[in-house]
RNA sequence: GGGCCUGUAGCUCAGUUGGUUAGAGCAGAGCGCUCAUAACGCUUUUGUCGCAGGUUCAAGUCCUGCCGGGCCUACCA
């Protein structure tokens, strides 16, 4: 067996949730959570992970949802970042630091990004016209305008595009516009000065960065080919708003002249937070600089850094294009991304998870009706890797019974107990290991080979097969063995069966934490064991139970979702409740 | 309108650079087992690989057209 000497340090960060409410289940598989399934491995494998999320916290919608929750926004994103924080720790997310783009360090990074950015050329001050209006007193971003369509007359068309037909807009192009927050249509068209990032004057080199990655998947690599080349090819991009909850535009440490009370855009700023993130981590564990430009600068150390994000489609564009054009642009030594994974959507029921109709399921509805591993499970060996997936009620149901109750829970079940009736709660002693555990020995050697490559290449749904695959081979193996009818004539050789199915066990125990972490601590403790490490070597990972050994039979590790609480889901996630 | 993805067994999906009788899980059927959460194991049915052409000794795999589903299209994030 090949094992791999090499520790690497892993970079993970996972694309920001943003501040505004409580995410679905859709958010929470498009990049948390196989973030933190690829993290638990990683860290499981033994390399140096540093795993970062934060909450995204600018923006107009945050300062909508402040005003209508009727708090100040500073407190509402505090509250809400509790919030978030408190269910991202409910699903297991191993974040090494949950951050807050809204935090000091954060502001710094970003207005010295800005300052470099100036520095280098590359960014221009552009004078343009934008909405503003009176009753809401702020200028209202494009889709923030409602009027009437002026090609098909459709009443509620927004201002960057009209739903009905489809057509581009203008703001200034609909009739009769209007606030879509007040519905006032005291607007008027001021003249403002904006910062913008010369993306277009990077195009070629973040063109051949982008032609030089390898792997990267097709949904990541086709938008950004996109972006570069349509059309007069990628545009500059305003990075500064007319709000008042944000990064306050400064050159550096300077005052940027024309700028005053103007702030950086929403989308400048997040990304930068996985940097200041890594910074609030160090702040918090009371280490130095050094501890987390080790993971960011590659002139301190982080050169031999492998850094992964995890995103939903709808993030590519700003993490391909808009972020690296920022490194890229600073002139500094800052870490570049190595693989973008990003994720399709996952629907409900066939439709689309609504915020606004009430359809889907909420993170914290989640949790309060099933517990996380089953979430888990289900979402990642059913994650939109390919195309969109669709969650349906029964699809969990099956999934859940089936994978984790039958196949892994059951053969936990049936082994403990059966062990306890004829040799009592102590890894029996007696008997030897023969040919049927050499054969099932290879079999899971063959498999968790292919389990490790697809959880390196980021393949979560694959992975996950392969692992169901190892607990069906205890299944195989036991049946096959057949302890409870050699028992009867050679009790010897039952115990060697029984004590190889432990050791299975735990074993079991240690492949699954990538996936189920609870179920994992679960088993551990009843297998009275503390030791986790991942198996270099099979056959001594299968030997960690010595005779003598003594176990608890474990509760039910999952309970089976019945017909009757899957119909009562059914109705109560049907939407407008 | 433009771009991209996608259409393979009843369902959810695998199918590497084109190469022998197209695979897995679930569901269905039969048999076995009785340690176990009525759990487990074995065997097994089902496919004109969306449609129509084309290239090739050979196409689920490449090309063209058409039909269906989805996403993106830059001031929501």
């Amino acid at each position: 067996m090949i094992k791999e000497t090499h520790m690497s340090r892993i970079l993970i960060t996972s694309a920001l949730p943003y501040i505004n409410g409580i995410k679905h289940l859709g958010n929470l598989v498009g990049s948390q959570l196989p973030s933190d399934a690829y993290a638990r491995f990683m860290r499981g494998r033994g390399h140096e992970v540093m795993f970062i999320c934060a909450t995204d916290e600018h923006g107009t919608p945050a300062e909508l949802a402040a005003a209508k929750a009727g708090v100040p926004v500073a407190k509402f994103c505090a509250d809400m970042w509790q919030v978030q924080k408190d269910i991202a720790d409910g699903f297991r997310l191993s974040f090494d630091y949950f951050g807050r783009s809204s935090s000091q360090r954060n502001r710094n990074l970003t207005q010295h990004f800005a300052g470099k950015l100036a520095d280098n050329g590359l960014i221009e001050e552009v004078s343009e016209k934008q909405v503003y209006s009176n009753a809401d007193r702020r200028y209202l971003p494009d889709r923030y305008i409602e009027g009437t369509c002026p090609n098909c007359g459709f009443e509620n068309a927004r201002g960057d595009q009209c739903e009905n037909c489809t057509k581009q807009l203008n703001p200034t192009d609909l009739i009769n516009a209007r606030s879509a927050i007040s519905g006032s249509t005291d607007l008027e068209v001021r003249e403002t000065k904006h910062l913008y990032l010369r993306q277009s004057a990077m195009r070629d080199d973040l063109d051949k960065w982008i032609d030089k990655q390898e792997g990267w998947p097709i949904l990541t690599t086709s938008i950004a080919k996109k972006w570069l080349h349509d059309g007069d090819g990628l545009r500059d991009r305003g990075i500064t708003r007319d709000l008042d909850w944000g990064v306050s535009v400064k050159r550096g440490t300077e005052d940027w002249p024309g700028m005053e009370g103007k702030v950086f855009y929403v989308w400048f700023d997040a990304p930068i937070e996985y940097i200041a993130a890594t910074a609030e981590w160090a702040d918090a564990n009371g280490l130095d600089d050094m501890a987390w430009e080790s993971w960011w600068r590659t002139d301190k150390g982080a050169e031999d850094v492998h850094y992964v994000q995890f995103m939903g489609k709808d993030n590519v564009p700003f993490h391909t294009l808009s972020f690296p054009a920022t490194i890229m642009g600073s002139g500094e030594p800052w870490k570049l991304v190595d693989f973008i994974k990003s994720y399709n959507w996952l629907t409900y029921e066939g439709g689309k998870f609504s915020t606004s109709q009430g359809r889907g399921i909420f993170m914290n509805q989640a949790l309060d009706v099933m517990p996380s591993d089953y979430w888990r499970w289900w979402l990642l060996s059913n994650a939109p890797e390919s195309s969109d997936s669709d969650f349906t009620w029964e699809s969990f149901q099956g999934g859940v019974n089936k994978d984790l109750a039958d196949v892994l829970g059951n053969f936990v079940s049936r082994v403990t107990k059966f062990c306890r009736s004829k040799f009592g709660e102590v890894v029996p002693e007696s008997g030897a290991y023969g040919e049927a555990e050499a054969a099932v020995t290879a079999e899971i050697a063959k498999r968790l080979k292919a389990y490790e490559k697809y959880m390196e290449a980021i393949e979560i749904r694959k992975a996950t097969a392969e692992l169901r695959a190892i607990w069906v081979a205890g299944n195989e193996y036991l049946q096959s063995a057949a302890p409870w009818s050699v028992y009867k004539t050679d009790p010897d050789a039952a115990a060697a069966v029984v004590r190889f199915a432990l050791n299975l066990i735990r074993l079991y125990a240690v492949l699954s934490s990538p996936f189920i972490p609870d179920a994992t601590a679960k088993i551990l403790d009843a297998m009275g064991v503390e030791d986790a490490g991942w198996p270099d070597d099979l056959d001594a990972a299968l030997s960690t139970l010595p005779a003598g050994h003594a176990f608890s039979v474990p509760d039910v590790l999952f309970a089976k979702i019945t017909d009757d609480r899957r119909v009562e889901l059914e109705e109560q996630f049907s939407g407008t409740a």
